[in-house]
Order: structure tokens, then C-alpha cells, then sequence
DNA sequence: GAACGTAGAGTTTTT
DNA sequence: CTCTACGTTC
């Protein structure tokens, strides 16, 4: 071990023998973080200061934790007795809440609820309102709901809200808890909140949970929340002799912080040294993964935020080629490019890992159709995960069902799939059974006259009676058999519904992988419900698409960052503030230094936002124009393309990058000088908004002449209600309507 | 009640 | 274009 500790630098060494007390490690992109947790774990373990189960390391994603264990296993020469507890927050609090549910009131056998049974629920209860009940609507609820209950907000306080829209739904969020509270299910936000009221309000359980541990190790702290912050002050192991200064370390860079969106305060890490007096503050800001062009190329873009604590990264690779920039016609000729750049490269070194980084998931397909033309094997993480499948997520229903009846999001899911002759009618009766009994839906099944009903509670009864009896793997066999669901797919004989059985047997066999680790019912539904977009990434595929988000804590030897334009990156959503064009910025500063050796930018003058409707003219993103002209450089080959016949262009790769800079010159966008302090947002272009006040007539492809009878929010999302003659009354989306004004 | 059709509406990032 | 909601038919 002690030669080992040889292969760090001397501010990592201090970070890793800095064992009591607080400590901050502000880790700059590339700097060896994931080393230094790793070392410092290991150092604590070999050092005999505590025994790995007593180590506490939170990390971002259920992935990383896994190859933090292992790697912490393979530094030590005689392996790792015991295993040290490394996970998420989620899980972790997930993990302690199964133990001490009773206690804080909750049934051990809780359901955890994610995204889409939140989104079921919050529009079943809309609809029950009488409220209007489409997706988006509940999405925005969510948020709201989400963000209220991090922040300690309650449904009264929507109630005496200056937000006309929190005052309307306060009645919604009143009733998706007690939703949550009958079905006994827990959502994200509660598997946090819930864990911190137990630490907080039950000190012989917080001091239980304080001494199990004696260091504690946070991972990406400037992703965590006001929740999740108090997490770290109830769990701090406080050693005996200097209980006001806990063995915590956490690790992150402030610039890298992309969470604000979802509730994240960076400020969490910019505040640790007041939260916890004689921190010690450790800044790694070596940086050994890229080139110093990519480097430079980065520290331009970030140097345009505001509130950072400023590290200055360095490298000692000094050589390097510089920053690619590609401007394509369109989008299809963006993707083209980035495609058959990466079939040279990966033909040229077959050892290169590879990444195409997007800001929208929707991205992705454009390069997937051209990388399967050219037969380039890729991967795609995240976008539509497994466990988000329908057919998945039926079966698992099944077992949540059958560990917790009162779970009524997954036995609605359930009640007629495969259908059995219980449709909206018999389910809507049931539910009213339910109120009027105020008995939850199991026991209305019970009593309900109705054979289908009692069929369809014996067959979960008889679901529990396995789960009784036989490992998980053939409860599930049994289950995909027993209710009919096999049947009912293979009677398609559709390839979708091969598809969905093919992902069935899968999910029976990751249920016996995990049934050989010993896991129990309980931790394979658990780890399907905190399983995260990023965790199927792969680090050995040599290909990658992926969003920018997901690609925090990642590296490539070749990057394309695609997409450059305003209103896409920065996206026009987040263009309302500084702030979150600060956090895209940070989100682009995370692009651009996950490339070790290459990197490529791209943008399209031309995008469609979907099918049919005409292209716009995207003006360059202003992160573009952040990078110093001299650390670009142009590439030319679309004058290859250009010269091509429509249809028939190939790509020819041009030889050296020297020779490429020759021709190349300065990019070519007129750039528009700003001064340097100048903050000022600036829109992305867009046609000229025509205005439609009310009474003025209207003339539209299809409908013809009209009256506009109201006008709707504004800007991107602007809708126009239109009073045709003959069609009746329409609302339109100004932007896709093409309304001319007559 | 289920299968099939058609019309209408709409894309940020995710533990 | 693609997903959902709803109407029509059996």
C-alpha cells in the first residue's frame, strides 16, 4: 500500500491520508478523483482504521458504487474481507428504511414509486379533480410537488401560496400523499426525506446509525440537495475525542454541478467549510486525461460563469491537436459526418473509445440510423431504459402486488393486463366500492361479487404462496405463466410482442443472477426501482451516444460534442436566467473534458423539431463563441460534401490536421463582439413573432379562414385559439400552425 | 369489453 | 413522426 501511495501526486496523497476530521476535496475535471476515493477507502481499510463495512461511500449512480468496491478490492493484496457500504443516496436510504420502517409508521414491505407511477397517480388524481389531466400537466405538478417536499413545503402552503397555479393544485398535492401513504409506497424524494426524519427525530436511531459508521465518504457533492445535505450532518461519524469535527469527506467541483434543475444547491459545497468548522480544503486541479487545447478550449467556456470558487486546471500534456469545429447543412449531414468520422477513426485504431454527446435524448436517433448504415456497433445509454418497459414493468407489478397489496398503482397497472374481462367499467366500480368502504382496493376485491375480481386476487394469492416456497426466479416463471401474460404475447405473433417476451426472459434472468448474490424479493425490486439511465453504461464499449448528463464522470479518447446551437445547447428552456445558463454552461464544461486526446464540435444550420415542419436558420451556440478563436479549427470536408451530387456525397478524410488548418482559416460564423461582461441572455433566433389579438381574422392550410378567438402563453409555447369557419374552434401552436394574418 | 381505427397534440436534462 | 385518447365496430 505504502507504494502505492507513490503513484499519487502530493495533493492527492493528502487527500487520501487526511483521515480525521472534515475534509473538501475540490477535484477539477480529469484531476483523479474516482483515484482518490478509491486510494483513500483502500488507505483507511490497509491502515486498520476501520473495518470496510465501516466506511460509508455515497457515490452518484449504483454503477459507479459497484466499480468503486471493486476497485477498492483490487488495490488490496489480500482482497477485501468484508464489503465496504457504497451506493447511492437512494439506495442507501432505500437500504436503512426496509430495517426501520415500523418505527417512522411504515409497512417493511413499502413500494418505492418512481417517475412514471408518480406521473399514473398524479393524473388519476387530476382527473378525479376534474383538473386537466395531460402529461404535461402532471410533469409540471411533479416538479412543483417534488421541489416543495425537498424544501419542506406542505400542501397548506400551496394553499397560501402568491401561485395561482400551486393555490389550484395545493387539493392534488394534499391528495398524492395520502395516495402515497394508503398504497404504502415511496416516492424518490420520500426514500431521502423519510431517512433523514428517522436520524432527526429518533436520536437512539440516528446514534444506532452514526456509530455503525466511522468515516463517511461523499462522492459528487455539488450534485446533492438540501435533503441529501442534511443526510451528511445526521450521518457524520463523530469520533469519541473530537466530536465537533466528524470524519466526513466529500468530493466534487462546483463547476461541474448540472442537478440545480432537480433540486441540487451547489452551494452545499461552496458553503462546507462554514458547515463544518476546521475542514481541511484540498484542491486537485492537475489534470491528467486531456490535451492542453481541449483543456484551454474548457477553461474559456467555464470562466464565463460567475459564481465558482476558480481552480485553474493544467496538464502536462502540452501537445495536442486542436479543437475540431464542423458546421453541416442540416442535421442528417451533421450526423453523416460525425458517423463516418468515427468509422475512420475506430478503422484506423480499433483500441479508441469513442463518444457522441447530445443535450437531448432525442438526438440520439439521427446518429443511430447513420452508425447502423455504416455497420459501426454502438451503444446508447440511457433514453428508454429496460426497466421503464411495459411489459417489465407488468410483471414486476405483479410481485410488488403480491409483497404489498395495498400497492394500487401497480394492481391497476395489473387488473387487466393480460386483459380479463375487468375493463374501465369494473375497475371504475371498484375504486368506488373502495371509497365508500373507505377500505383500500385488495379488500374491495375481497368482497366484490364479481368473479373476475375474486379470479384475479386468488391468482395473487396464489403469487404470494410461491414467493413462500420457491426462489425468485421460478416465482417469476411461474408468475409470467400463471396470469396468462406468455400466452397472451405469443397468441400476437407480432415481432413487437417476440420482443416483449424476449425482455420478459430476460428480466427472469437478471432475477436469478440475482437470486445467486442472495439477494432477497425485496432488493431485486428495489435495485429495478433505483436503477439509473446511466447504469447501463458501459466502460469496455468502444462507441457510446449518450446525453451530457449522463456523461458526468465519464472519458473518451475522441469526442464529438453534437448539436451546437442555441436554443438546443443552451437549451431554449433554460435560456430564462443567468442561473441556468450558467448550469448549461457548467453542462458544456462537462462535455468538453471528458476528451482525453480528440475532440470534435458540431452544429446543423437546419433542424427539424419534427417530421413535415420546415427548418430553422440555428444560430451557433454562444459556448461556441466562448472558445478563443486560435484553439479552434475549422474542418473542411464539407466542402467534399458540398461538391458531391445531393445523395452521393462520400466523405474523404483529409489527411493531417496541419493541413487542415492551411485551408481552414477562422471559423466562419460572423461573430458578434461582446464585451466581456456583458451577461445579457440572448434569445435564440426565431421568425418574427406576428401578434394575434383577439377579433383578428386568420388564414390556416387546412382550415381555412378563422377568427382568433384567444391567445395563449407566449414565445416557443405560444397557442392560438382560432374560431374557423366550417371547422369549428381550434387551438393551435403558433409555431407549427403557420397562421398568416389576413 | 376488446380490437381496431383515426384524430390531435407535442420533445430537457433524471436519482 | 409517434404516442395517446377516444370513437366505432364486433
Amino acid at each position: 500500500m505504502s507504494n502505492l501511495l507513490d503513484q499519487l501526486d502530493p495533493r492527492q496523497r493528502e487527500a487520501v491520508t487526511t483521515t480525521e476530521g472534515p475534509v473538501l476535496v475540490l477535484a477539477g475535471a480529469g484531476s483523479g478523483k474516482t483515484r482518490v476515493i478509491t486510494y483513500r477507502i483502500a488507505y483507511l481499510i490497509e491502515q486498520g482504521l476501520a473495518r470496510p463495512e465501516e466506511i460509508l461511500a455515497v457515490t452518484f449512480t449504483n454503477k459507479a458504487a459497484e466499480e468503486l468496491r471493486q476497485r477498492v478490492e483490487r488495490l488490496l493484496p489480500g482482497g477485501l474481507p468484508t464489503a465496504p457500504m457504497t451506493s447511492t443516496f437512494h439506495s442507501f436510504c432505500a437500504r436503512l428504511l426496509r430495517r426501520e420502517a415500523p418505527t417512522l409508521g411504515w409497512k417493511r414491505d413499502f413500494s418505492i414509486y418512481d417517475t412514471d407511477d408518480q406521473q399514473r397517480l398524479v393524473r388519476s388524481i387530476l382527473k378525479e379533480f376534474g383538473e386537466d389531466d395531460r402529461a404535461w400537466v402532471a410533469r409540471g405538478v411533479l416538479e412543483r410537488i417534488s421541489r416543495s417536499k425537498t424544501a419542506g413545503r406542505s400542501p397548506d402552503d400551496w394553499q397560501l401560496s402568491a401561485n395561482p397555479q400551486e393555490r389550484r393544485h395545493a387539493p392534488v398535492f394534499a391528495r398524492y400523499r395520502q395516495a402515497l401513504r394508503t398504497a404504502q409506497a415511496l416516492d424518490f424524494d420520500d426514500l431521502l426525506l423519510e431517512a433523514a426524519r428517522l436520524l432527526s427525530e429518533y436520536p437512539e436511531a440516528r446514534s444506532r446509525w452514526q456509530r455503525r459508521f466511522r468515516y463517511l465518504l461523499v462522492d459528487e457533492y455539488q450534485d446533492t440537495n438540501r435533503v441529501q445535505y442534511e443526510l451528511v450532518r445526521r450521518l457524520a461519524p463523530r469520533p469519541a475525542d473530537d466530536a465537533e469535527r466528524p470524519n466526513v469527506c466529500v468530493v466534487g467541483d462546483e463547476d461541474q454541478s448540472i442537478y440545480a434543475w432537480r433540486g441540487a444547491d451547489y452551494g452545499n459545497i461552496l458553503r462546507f467549510e462554514q458547515d463544518f468548522p476546521g475542514a481541511r480544503l484540498i484542491l486537485l486541479e492537475q489534470n491528467y486525461r486531456s490535451t492542453q487545447p481541449i483543456l484551454d478550449a474548457a477553461t474559456a467556456v467555464i470562466s464565463h460563469n460567475s459564481s465558482r470558487k476558480g481552480k485553474v486546471l493544467w496538464s502536462e500534456r502540452k501537445e495536442g491537436t486542436k479543437v475540431r469545429l464542423y458546421e453541416a447543412q442540416d442535421a442528417e449531414q451533421e450526423a453523416q459526418f460525425v458517423a463516418e468520422k468515427i468509422w475512420h477513426y475506430q478503422r484506423h485504431n480499433p483500441q479508441q473509445r469513442i463518444a457522441v454527446l447530445y443535450r437531448t435524448n432525442a438526438q440520439s436517433r439521427l446518429y443511430e440510423e447513420v452508425l447502423r448504415r455504416l455497420e459501426v456497433a454502438y451503444r446508447v445509454v440511457g433514453g428508454f431504459s429496460f426497466y421503464k418497459r411495459l411489459e417489465i414493468r407488468h410483471l414486476l407489478a405483479y410481485l410488488r402486488v403480491a409483497r404489498n397489496t395495498s400497492d394500487e398503482q401497480s394492481l391497476l397497472l395489473i387488473l387487466n393486463v393480460p386483459p380479463r374481462g375487468i375493463g374501465a367499467v369494473t375497475a371504475q366500480g371498484l375504486r368506488r366500492e373502495a371509497r365508500e368502504r373507505a377500505a383500500p382496493l385488495w379488500e374491495a376485491l375481497d368482497v366484490s361479487p364479481n368473479e373476475k375480481l375474486k379470479k384475479f386476487r386468488a391468482l395473487i394469492v396464489s403469487l404470494q404462496e410461491e414467493l413462500g416456497r420457491k426462489p425468485l426466479p421460478e416465482v417469476l416463471e411461474f408468475a409470467l405463466r400463471e396470469t396468462g401474460y406468455e400466452r397472451w404475447l405469443a397468441e400476437q405473433n407480432t415481432p413487437e410482442a417476440e420482443g416483449r417476451l424476449e425482455n420478459l426472459h430476460e428480466l427472469i434472468a437478471a432475477a436469478r443472477e440475482s437470486a445467486e448474490r442472495g439477494e432477497t424479493l425485496t432488493e431485486f425490486l428495489d435495485r429495478a426501482a433505483l436503477v439509473s439511465d446511466s447504469d447501463d453504461y458501459d466502460a469496455a464499449a468502444p462507441i457510446t451516444l449518450m446525453t451530457l448528463h449522463s456523461a458526468k464522470g465519464t472519458e473518451f479518447d475522441l469526442v464529438f460534442l453534437v448539436g451546437m446551437e442555441e436554443g438546443l445547447f443552451p437549451h431554449s428552456r433554460s435560456l430564462d436566467s443567468e442561473a441556468e445558463i450558467e448550469e448549461e454552461r457548467r453542462l458544456c464544461y462537462v462535455g468538453l473534458t471528458r476528451a482525453k486526446n480528440d475532440l470534435y464540435l458540431t452544429r446543423a444550420l437546419a433542424r427539424r423539431s419534427w417530421a413535415g415542419t420546415e427548418a430553422e436558420t440555428n444560430e451557433p451556440s454562444r459556448f461556441l463563441e466562448e472558445i478563443p478563436e486560435e484553439l479552434l479549427e475549422r474542418d473542411t470536408s464539407e466542402r467534399t460534401v458540398a461538391a458531391a451530387a445531393p445523395g452521393e456525397w462520400r466523405y474523404e478524410p483529409v489527411e493531417s490536421a496541419g493541413s487542415q488548418a492551411r485551408r481552414s482559416g477562422r471559423a466562419s460564423w460572423p461573430r458578434r463582439r461582446r464585451s466581456e461582461d456583458d451577461l445579457t441572455p440572448r434569445p435564440p433566433r426565431r421568425r418574427r413573432d406576428p401578434d394575434y389579438p383577439t377579433g383578428c381574422e386568420v388564414r390556416h392550410a387546412t382550415f381555412g379562414a378563422g377568427t382568433v378567438v384567444a391567445v395563449d402563453g407566449a414565445g416557443t409555447d405560444k397557442k392560438i385559439v382560432v374560431q374557423f369557419t366550417g371547422y369549428g374552434r381550434k387551438t393551435l401552436m403558433e409555431k407549427y400552425a403557420g397562421l398568416e394574418r389576413v
